[in-house]
DNA sequence: TGATCATATAAGCCAGTGGTGATACGTTCT
DNA sequence: AGAACGTATCACCACTGGCTTATATGATCA
């Protein structure tokens, strides 16, 4: 399964979002997904699973926490999908385009 | 809908991939998708459909030929999505907060 | 130990999506 | 004009995926 599948659903993203700015136990999650989406507990757990399983979480236990937090690798995966696209919006000329532009935007 | 939600299929990144290369007609299309999936014309003139109507493709017609071609612009806007989380994997002397997320999993 | 908390799993329902074959539409050729 | 071509649309069907409620699991607290 392409990591862009697992990316095709906004709750999932908005998850990775909200874990973007740090490791959160599943119970924040929830409460923020939860009432954004307005779904409940186990639907929010269900996408949980299917970041960790796919590799865009990681999780660790704290007593009856459960802590996540992104796993950036296949996200990276994801992004370099769109490395074949990035002529179409670079200016750049140079041969150097593609590694500057990605992550060097504000350069 | 976000253009990440168009881009989890597998059938219409492909189409995007081949467009890549340049402009195309629909049966070219057609020609290499229907093979590699095993699907049928109508299938990937769906397909072709929902790229259009999300903006991912412009047409022009030639003759009883449509020649399809990739526009950036939704492309661009799917790839800053990951913006968000590009810290995690560019390597920057400032990106404290990365590094030490990095550093705790990795230890 | 029993109660409570935090989270995950189970089972089932339902809507949406992607597939199919048939067909319509517009263009070109004879 | 009629036939053939290239492509899109239609109507329908099956499957998947995400949701729900109910419940299980494991950890902590009194």
């Amino acid at each position: 399964m392409h990591a862009l599948d697992i990316l095709g659903d906004p709750v999932r993203r908005r998850i990775l979002e909200v874990l973007a700015a740090g490791e959160l136990p599943a119970g924040a999650i929830v409460d923020t997904i939860a009432a954004e989406f307005g779904i409940s507990q186990p639907a929010v757990s269900q996408h949980l699973r299917v970041l960790r399983d796919s590799g865009f979480t990681t999780v660790r236990a704290d007593g009856r926490r459960r802590i996540y937090a992104v796993d950036p690798a296949p996200l990276r995966e994801a992004d370099e999908w769109f490395d074949t696209f990035r002529g179409f919006w670079t200016q750049r000329l140079d041969a150097l385009g593609t590694e500057l532009t990605r992550g060097r935007r504000d350069v």
